[in-house]
DNA sequence: CTGTTAGCGCCTTCAG
DNA sequence: CTGAAGGCGCTAACAG
């Protein structure tokens, strides 16, 4: 700046007048410093005005793992909406491990982000509310709030289980089958449990038209796949199959190509998050949506939201919606 | 600092110390500063240590658009190495707008990055070297250096055609499509010339047994499907289907059941990228497989590479491999 | 082994 | 409208 300074006649304080507010100099001033600042290709220095107090322009996002697709469109989600802030994202991965979470937290107070977005690993959060208080503001990603002072935004998982169920209930179907997984557990939780709703309210018994299967948590397509044979082996084989999530319907799908049963001709089929070549398949995948992109352009907005005067911490519930597609008719 | 210090009964470059170079300080005094820093909560502020001098410990990456599965598995290659080095990524998509990309640019630029890696969407790289040339390292993410001052990572495309052709040539397919896209365009050209290499190399004309297909830019999947009709209502059909990407391949493979011709029974489909899904698909899609998390890793390792004395810009050419899968069979 | 000091680049008073 | 001065938190060099 001392520099740019000189080449203009100028003082620095002029200068960062130009740079922050430009209505108080005059026009002639004014770009005989643009010219100068040209000249030499001067850029800011972020680093002197963070120390300076000026409010950061980074915020943090902590995800399991960003080559996960349903994560990654979240990220897009949160990207967009701190550009138009003229934020920039520090993005993460966790792959789960607690150790990794609470690394990439310091390093991003280090960094004096104006906040984070996690997808909180553990099972606590004390570190993302001492965070919080020490003055970074955090959002909780698809995890419920807690009672802790943070805000969150969750997709609401038992109307997602509800909304699966009641569909191929509505379609006729009387037994169902659902493939959980234990990476997730507590969401493949929530919506089995809305399945059992939907199933109570057609005045079925869960324990009867509903078998449950646990998935093993690695390579979920083959796990489906192969778990595909001892469902339609029993006795009374189901005649829909809900998943935890599409791969594992993917894998659900191949099952049954595997065994000639046609979908939905003699089975079937519903995913879970609608990630981005559910439509293209053949058949196109039924399944239920979750509004992953807005989920996170929710949290940024929440985030973002954080240094106003009147903020209160909130936990917004979004939607999951069924996007009905091909795998799914009435039963054989 | 100074009320750690303070708390610790030393000056603050003791507790600088403690921090930096912990073997200089006694055990004793080093307790009792850590256990003031963790009484007051202390965390060190990375903008104060950058404007000392520090070397960054952020680098940027940007990219066509993070919520794309190809560009997301490179990011995270990115990110593990730069994280096995200490650093964080600051991360943004272009969505190959010049405008977004010179955005970008400029800010990771002001906040001091250490580097940053960047799939150029426009055709000049003048930004990029000007950067460069300014003192913050860039590596070119899957495109050529051309003679810039810069270290670049590509995949071999011809090679890549290279190869899906010779598979199914040696299968015995004697009239290939490929289906190439506008966007990506000179990386179509390459592998559409790859596939006439290996064609020539088996004594066929290109000119006759190569139909190509250009399909429209949005909704990449519905386009395949639809080109499917078209090319196979042609005299003398393909009989071979090779495809830019796996999205399109997808397509085609829904084109060719909406006909109710089997695959690879009637027609064999190959892709490009090996995307996540492509494996557990039914039937489960030969492709081309990209190196995606070593494209971005290696990028990565050169950026580090960039602080070393001895540097000199390189060009890295990965080779793709062929996956052969269940997608392709002998002609019918 | 520990303390003192100067200054990284910028922005914001405050005085002209 | 412009200039001079001080300090944000930290570290490196040097003095004790």
């Amino acid at each position: 700046m001392r520099q740019v300074a000189e080449i203009a006649g100028v003082s620095t304080a002029t200068v960062s007048n130009v740079l922050n507010t430009p209505a108080v100099v005059s026009p002639e001033t004014r770009q005989r410093v643009e010219a100068a600042m040209a000249q030499v290709g001067f850029v800011r220095n972020g680093a002197a005005r963070q120390l300076r107090g000026i409010p950061s322009a980074v915020v943090g996002a902590v995800v399991l793992d960003l080559a996960n697709p349903f994560y990654s469109e979240v990220s897009r989600g949160i990207e967009d909406r701190v550009s138009e802030a003229g934020c920039m994202l520090m993005l993460c991965s966790t792959d789960a491990l607690v150790a990794k979470e609470a690394r990439h937290l310091r390093v991003l107070e280090e960094h004096g982000v104006r906040g984070a977005l996690v997808a909180p690993t553990g099972a606590r959060l004390d570190q993302l509310t001492g965070l919080a208080k020490r003055g970074t503001p955090v959002v909780l990603l698809d995890h419920p709030q807690e009672h802790a002072a943070l805000c969150a935004v969750t997709v609401d998982n038992v109307l997602g289980g509800r909304l699966a169920a009641r569909h191929v209930l509505e379609l006729g179907h009387r037994r169902l089958a659902f493939l959980r997984s234990s990476v997730g557990a507590w969401q493949s939780a929530q919506r089995c449990e809305g399945i059992r709703q939907a199933l109570r309210a057609e005045g079925l018994d869960p324990a009867e038209a509903l078998v449950e299967v646990e998935l093993a948590p690695n390579d979920i397509a083959r796990n489906a796949d192969a778990a595909v044979d001892a469902l339609l082996a029993a006795p009374n084989p189901p005649t829909a199959v809900l998943c935890f999530n599409d791969i594992a319907a993917l894998g659900v799908l191949r099952g049954l190509r595997r065994l000639g049963l046609a979908v939905p001709g003699r089975v079937s089929v519903v995913g879970y998050d609608d990630v981005q070549f559910t439509a293209d398949l053949a058949p196109a995948l039924t399944t239920v949506r979750q509004p992953k992109y807005q989920l996170g352009r929710a949290a940024a907005d929440l985030l973002l939201d954080e240094s106003r005067p009147g903020h209160t911490h909130e936990e917004i519930l979004l939607r999951p919606t069924l996007v009905i597609r091909e795998s799914t008719a009435a039963p054989y």
